[in-house]
DNA sequence: CGTGTAAGGAATTCTGACACG
DNA sequence: CGTGTAAGGAATTCTGACACG
């Protein structure tokens, strides 16, 4: 229980201070799926440092010209390419297991 | 730039939900200097997950009879005594490099 | 497309005070 | 001492829309 960083629990106020975006461009960001903040019972947006983060790197491809859909689009190949080198080392992981199987049978003293 | 335990971004309702105390019990306890949340421009009170961590173990004190007056005090015992330990530390530390040092004469090979 | 802004309303928070046990 | 509550006010946030480039 201490994924501080994914709990949803800053107001879209602070998060303007904290990343120097008006509330303006924050919601406009969410509204093109770039940000998933909650909501609290009375319908008010609560964001998570990671949230947070990720604004920070938004805000710096925007000011690089680059277009929401880009930035989207970009992060979907990101993600994709993680889970296929995740799936790499999973694999050399169970080879090497098996490598190392594999000798202990063929050494004499068993 | 990570101590995001630290960080005061949290409004006092959210704290309530975190915590399962009242928002009234919690300006109490901050009456009592128990916690020391900071304040936006427009004067609402922001807590950190410290905080929260904090609160939560004073609710528990509360449950257990204990007085805010006593609450605190204990802190700021155990407070000093990790000071002090702190200290000792340090010491063992500096005499464990002396007597490296001492040895390292005594050696032939210098 | 990305962002500002005025509009009307709802939810949140603040303080100081009175109440109770 | 610790906490609830009603009171009045201020600050925050929300949505949908129009504007601009």
């Amino acid at each position: 229980m201490v994924p501080y960083m994914k709990r949803k629990v800053i107001p879209i106020g602070t998060v303007s201070e904290l990343t120097g975006l008006t509330v303006r461009q924050i919601r406009y960001y969410e509204e093109r799926k770039l940000v998933t903040p909650e909501r609290t019972t009375g319908n008010t947006r609560k964001y998570s440092f990671e949230d947070v983060e990720a604004l920070v790197e938004i805000a710096n491809k925007m000011e690089d010209g680059m277009q929401t859909t880009e930035i989207l689009k970009m992060r979907k190949k990101e993600t994709r390419e993680r889970e296929v080198d995740q799936k790499k080392i999973r694999e050399e992981l169970i080879k090497g297991q098996l490598n190392v199987q594999f000798h202990r049978n063929q050494l004499p003293f068993k």
